[in-house]
DNA sequence: TTGGAATGTCAACAAGGCTGACGTATCTTG
DNA sequence: CAAGATACGTCAGCCTTGTTGACATTCCAA
């Protein structure tokens, strides 16, 4: 079970190299030390304010679908209303996230960034893409096309069907 | 400052495309789903276990580095000894890992894991594996080529240079 | 009018980070 | 050999961010 040769190569001129534990074994490390860098640069600038990685996550996807409503965020976050709402109260409290009741359906909240929302996201995505971009760069195009193929075919179907919305849906 | 034209190619014939702050931002909410479902397989084992994603990072570093140090294992997972501790007591505890004073250096501490240790280590692994496997499968190697190399471009330079030291020395 | 959906909130708890302070072996170096 | 540095463990206390459970309010829709 040790150490089948590397090399082998199937029938179709496929390699199955890159199958190999040892393979998908730096796959994992890959993405364990890389995540640590990709949340690294906003860290820096959440932690001076004391914010958390949550504060990040809810301005991101608020930014990106202003007027979202609660529970749509409470589904693409993955937590419970509980624990995001602690988050949203803080945000609101210091002027960074406007709540407004819907006009449709009047249980709803909307949430919008405020004035100092905006520019807070805006230096909280500009430090993460700065990162995201160089790393790009390093790579190139057909690595990028790569990347993202690979990392969406990991997600969980419910979450690639949400990203892909996001996708889609150009703001 | 919002809409230039997407399919802008410069001199070398190399898109921009993928550095647009569209793209880029699909790259950062790629990683946030993936790692989503990258943590998520594992996740399940560790609950019913009463164990959590800390317990898995030392148990995978102490499984691909047997007999690694304390020192080597903060360094690498980027925590207090005070929080690595509290987890490694409680896998030493349970039989899973094993402690051993240095013969060379007797300050030092040698953790390897015991065979429950490579047992669930194996579970987890395994789980793991299976996710990536089938991602590589459905991305192709050349995708995976290109996954593996952003990853690496955006890691931090020290952790990079840990990344690396982790492959060449083959177990 | 009534059930259920959407939201907010209180309380209590746990994991897993953190800092600071201390103690104890054990090396290393002057 | 003495003194300082290093490796490790541990106690105490704090924070963020996740969890469950219970409950109130508001409002849509059948």
């Amino acid at each position: 079970m040790k150490s089948e040769h590397p090399m082998t190569e199937t029938r179709s001129g496929e390699s199955l190299l890159f199958l190999t534990d040892e393979q998908l074994r730096q796959g994992i490390e890959a993405m364990f030390f890389a995540y640590r860098g990709f949340t690294a640069d906003p860290d820096l600038i959440l932690t001076e304010l004391t914010y958390g990685r949550a504060h990040h996550r809810a301005i991101h996807f608020i930014a990106r679908r202003p007027g979202t409503t609660v529970s749509n965020l409470l589904n693409i976050l993955g937590v419970t209303k509980q624990s995001l709402n602690r988050v949203l109260r803080t945000l609101i409290e210091d002027g960074l996230v406007k709540s407004e009741k819907g006009v449709a359906d009047k249980r709803e909240r909307h949430l919008t960034l405020t004035a100092d929302g905006e520019a807070l996201e805006q230096r909280l995505s500009d430090a993460q893409r700065a990162r995201m971009r160089a790393a790009y760069r390093t790579a190139g195009p057909s690595a990028v096309a790569g990347f993202r193929q690979v990392l969406e075919a990991m997600m969980d179907p419910e979450l690639r069907r949400r990203y892909n919305a996001m996708k889609e849906t150009d703001t």
